[in-house]
RNA sequence: GCUCGGGUGGUGGAAUUGGUAGACACGUUGGACUUAAAAUCCAAUGAGCAGUAAUGUUCGUGCGGGUUCAAGUCCCGCCCCGAGUACCA
């Protein structure tokens, strides 16, 4: 008979859900275990096989931890604010609250399926507004808080005035304006507001951003990718916006050293590190002939600054207008227009052309006192460094280029190096020449030196750069969290808390207004009542009392950012999460996601943290401990090939000669050996209904692996695999596909295996309907299979190796089928070890024999190390090309019994290795090596 | 271009981190059961050579070198694939 899973499965998901025994409180008996998977978003496609992968892979390992005694927060939830909802909500009509809502509804009724271990009490939403109100809480505090850059950390903005009153600019460091304290005291609000601007964590100024036209919306820098947005790959653009920012920069130091201490993947912080691109170099100040202005630079190559030979300026650099001399006012125009039209897109496509013009000024040298040519080209980025730099053409190939192009001067300052054809770009292996002080140093004593140099003629200094900018957090869209701000006089200023949340309004439709404001600018009631602390009409908008709000929303990382703290204590009304709460559960001891959030997700909520740590909000600096990449699940697309001309459709074989195109296919109208089933595929789609085929007896299509998605319809749905095989067959066939962190097509072909091993596990328990167990003691060969297997998936569970996993316990229930074992020791140490990779079929069992599933977990079977010893095996080797033996030892074997063997054997000759000892290979005769 | 990963049977993938390469599974082939098929079970399965056979033997982890008694694993030089990033001064 074959088990039932069915039945069974629907037996125990209900009896779950219905006890919530893995609901979980706070319990200072026990030590507590966070595992957290990176919530969905409810997108309307619902499931597909690929995101279960690490559902799976997080459920094993909190049903694991739990059978070892933890105390496991394993929650779920669901990062609902976003732009799926809100463009189909503009096609459609329908509130994207609603269209949420469904498509959570299917997500829960999908992941049930599953037989996931999450604890649906601690369920959160980030649209919902007892969420949002912390995130829009927490948004105020970013507003009323500054980076000290002297203590290193976030501070209230009260404590910077306070400051300002008592010391005058320098109560900072780092700050370009100064002023004396009775200066502060006089200057009028605006003017306090427009410095405090400059420290605010969360700031508003006009700033050049990514516009996407077709969004109608900003893009922070890692959602432009290749100058297309990621979502809906559409162009983007530069434009200058009053635009919410946050200060993430400060924290580009702390950001990089964290990275020293979390346990993540290294492709992951080698991303991250790239990202916040820290570089070490110098600030050099240029002034400008005939002129009060200067020209900062920052370069990492100081040491070849008497190879400098002229200075190039971004287009949208704030000097090209003062600086620009009248004969050249008409060129340098016509280039800033130019180079402004370009997006983003055609800049990155244009990048081998050299383009560029000459403003009529020049620098000086600091230390030549030389005439250097003031130059623009956009291949100089006006957000990174100063947006200015000194061209050093012996250096550096797009200087040297630059040079070449325009015909100006190159000087080579590296001694016995040729740089007729390129620049010498390396740091190494060379002498600087033609250059005063620093001739015949290399590259560090150089650097060093012409910093120091700089320095005493107050020209430049030593300084860090780093390339990570401040997010910007302003979307101009509906579905996202308000930001809690209104406008007195045009200062910003944040509602306090007890007004929070402050909800979405009604509006009429979803798209921006005639004038180009936000959608939120539809809304006829969106101005904020001081006095009675509510929203009311916008007709009643006065100077007094009444004003007006903000109209853009927060970006859809705000939400996400801080979530994993709420879990903790996700139903609390008077704080984001209760300070028990936060001390128990501290932070997430394993997360679990894919690498593609690294420069957004994951660098965003390790800063927010940070911030709320430095408020003294957490306990932790770091939220996440350890992170797992999941790999992704590909598609298996199936292609038809169409013949251009004729429209017939040819058999992937004979497409030779043929101009055709490729289509995709259903993949479930194709089978396992590529054919097409034709009528099928004539009743798919209407335009397929009088298609004509050119084939050999049966018609092949060619496959793809393409990224999982429901216009390439090559998704796979779990929800089939659980109807045709069961949850636990899919749970154990998603982790036997390979390594958790390697991306793999999906295919079905294996699947029978892990069908057939459930089922092997059934007949070890039931002949036919008889249940077959021994009470007698079991046999030794058993119990060593056993506790071998146990030893093997406790340390594979660990490193997260679920696939030698679930290989380890089919060689043992094949053994154990193999020798007829049905002792009940043994079976009910398998079905625990089995329990976190399938607990339906683990549960069922255990009822079998006669537990009472309602109570605790039962303990992960512990291995027993006087089973593993296993008999000495002699191997042939070959030493020079004579046979001899290596006896090698089991693993776990004493000390006294290797000194027994070297006793005995008068022949050692020597022990290369003495550290602790797994194995001894013997030569006959001689000991040659004892490997460790 | 730069920075990370990675190349192992027909396929997905193992290999105790330097110690019998190919575990486990799929697929294939043969067999058992069956009137038959499905399902299930058993056996064989890296390639070559010799042998009726047990077995023996050679070659085998992208390519070429090296270290070592011993290399998929370590070192040097190439080739190919994947990911990230990109005018970053």
């Amino acid at each position: 008979m074959q088990y039932d899973f069915r039945n069974i499965e629907k037996k125990w998901q209900k009896f779950w859900k219905e006890s919530g025994i893995y609901n979980v409180s706070i319990d200072s008996s026990k030590k507590k275990f966070y595992v957290l998977d990176m919530f969905p978003y409810p997108s309307g496609a619902g499931l597909h096989v690929g995101h279960p992968l690490g559902y799976i892979a997080s459920d094993i390992y909190s049903r694991y931890k739990r059978h070892k005694g933890f105390n496991v927060l394993h929650p779920q939830g669901y990062d609902s604010f976003g732009l799926p909802a809100e463009q189909y909500a503009i096609q459609t009509g329908q509130h994207p609250q609603k269209t949420t809502e469904e498509n959570i509804n299917r997500y829960r009724e999908q992941l049930d399926r599953m037989g996931f271990s999450f604890d649906w009490s601690r369920e959160l939403r980030t649209s919902e507004k007892n969420y949002y109100k912390w995130t829009q809480w927490m948004f105020t505090l970013l507003f009323d808080s500054w980076y000290d850059k002297k203590l290193k950390k976030a501070r209230s903005i009260q404590d910077l005035k306070e400051g300002f009153l008592k010391k005058g600019s320098d109560y900072v460091i780092g700050y370009d304006r100064e002023f004396a304290n009775n200066e502060w005291v006089d200057f009028n609000d605006h003017e306090k507001e427009d410095i405090l601007q400059e420290f605010r964590i969360a700031y508003i100024s006009e700033t050049d951003v990514n516009w996407c036209p077709k969004l109608g919306t900003v893009l922070a820098n890692d959602e432009v990718i290749d100058g297309l947005s990621q979502r809906g790959g559409y162009e983007v653009v530069r434009k200058k916006m009053r635009q919410w920012s946050i200060r993430i920069s400060e924290y580009s130091e702390r950001l990089l050293s964290g990275l020293e201490i979390i346990d993540w993947p290294d492709p992951l912080k080698e991303i991250q590190r790239n990202w916040i691109g820290k570089s070490k170099g110098a600030m050099i100040k240029f002034s400008v002939e005939n002129s009060e202005d200067s020209i900062e630079v920052f370069s990492t190559r100081p040491d070849t600054i008497f190879g400098a030979t002229f200075i190039t300026l971004a287009p949208e650099h704030d000097l090209v207008s003062k600086i620009t001399t009248s004969n050249q006012e008409n060129d340098v125009n016509n280039y800033i227009e130019i180079s402004s039209k370009k997006s983003e897109r055609d800049r990155i496509s244009n990048v081998k052309t050299i383009s560029g013009c000459f403003t009529g000024s020049y620098a000086i040298h600091p230390f030549t006192g030389n005439k250097m040519p003031i130059w623009i080209s956009d291949y100089v980025i006006a957000t990174y460094g100063t947006g200015a730099v000194m061209a050093v053409p012996c250096g550096d190939q797009r200087d040297f280029l630059f040079s070449k192009h325009f015909d100006l001067p190159i000087k080579n300052i590296f001694k016995d190096i040729s740089i007729e054809d390129s620049a010498y770009e390396s740091k190494e292996n060379f002498l600087i020449d033609n250059s005063e002080f620093l001739n015949n140093l290399n590259f560090n004593e150089a650097f060093e030196l012409s910093c120091e140099k700089l320095n005493e003629i107050a020209s430049g200094n030593k300084t860090i750069n780093f390339k990570l900018r401040d997010a910007v957090f302003s979307r101009q869209r509906f579905w996202g969290e308000p930001i809690p701000i209104y406008y007195v006089n045009d200062l910003p200023k944040a509602i306090e808390i007890e007004s929070l949340p402050l909800e979405l309004p009604y509006v009429k439709n979803y798209l921006p207004t005639e004038n180009g404001d936000p959608p939120l600018g539809n809304a006829d009631k969106w101005a904020w009542d001081v006095k009675n602390k509510k929203v009311v009409s916008n007709k009643l908008i006065n100077n007094k009392t009444i004003f007006r709000l903000e109209l853009n929303t927060m970006p859809g990382w705000a939400g996400s950012s801080w979530y994993f703290n709420r879990y903790m204590d996700p139903n609390n009304e008077e704080s984001f999460a209760s300070k028990e709460s936060l001390e128990y559960w501290r932070e997430v001891d394993i997360y679990l996601g894919g690498s593609e959030h690294a420069t957004g997700h994951l660098l965003y909520s390790r800063f927010w943290q940070m911030f709320l740590f430095d408020l003294g909000l957490v306990p932790t600096e770091i939220y996440a401990k350890k992170l797992i990449n999941q790999g992704m699940i590909l598609g298996d697309s199936a292609l038809v090939n169409r013949q251009i001309e004729t429209g017939e459709y040819i058999s992937a074989e004979l497409t030779e000669n043929h101009r055709v195109q490729k289509l995709n296919v259903d993949v479930s109208i194709v089978n396992s050996n590529n054919e097409l089933n034709i009528d099928q595929f004539k009743s798919w789609q209407p335009e397929f209904k009088n298609a004509e085929f050119i084939m050999n007896k049966v018609f092949k299509v060619e496959r793809e692996v393409q990224k999982m998605s429901k216009s390439k319809f090559n998704v796979v749905n779990p929800d089939d695999i659980c109807d045709n095989y069961g949850a636990d067959t899919l749970r154990l066939y998603e982790m036997f596909l390979g390594p958790i962190e390697q991306s793999k097509p999906w295919n079905t072909n294996g699947i029978s295996g892990v069908y057939n091993f459930l089922n092997k596990v059934w007949r070890l328990f039931f002949n036919d309907n008889e249940l077959v167990i021994s009470e007698s003691d079991p046999d030794k060969e058993s119990l060593k299979a056993l506790h071998g297997t146990i030893k093997k998936i406790n340390e594979d569970i660990e490193s997260f190796s679920f696939n030698t996993c679930v290989s380890a316990l089919m060689i043992l229930v094949n053994k154990l089928n193999e020798i007829k074992c049905h002792s009940r020791t043994v079976l009910e140490d398998l079905i625990v070890l089995l329990s976190p990779f399938a607990p339906h079929i683990s549960e069922e069992l255990w009822n079998v024999l006669g537990h009472d599933n309602s109570i605790a977990d039962e303990e992960y079977p512990v291995h027993n190390p006087k089973y593993l010893i296993e008999t000495e095996k002699k191997y042939p080797v070959s030493v020079n090309g004579k046979l001899k033996y290596q006896i090698v030892l089991p693993l776990g074997i004493s000390q006294e019994k290797v000194e027994n063997i070297l006793k005995n054997d008068q022949s050692v000759i020597e022990i290369i290795n003495d550290r602790e000892i797994k194995k001894i290979i013997f030569v006959p005769n001689k000991i040659i090596n004892i490997v460790c």
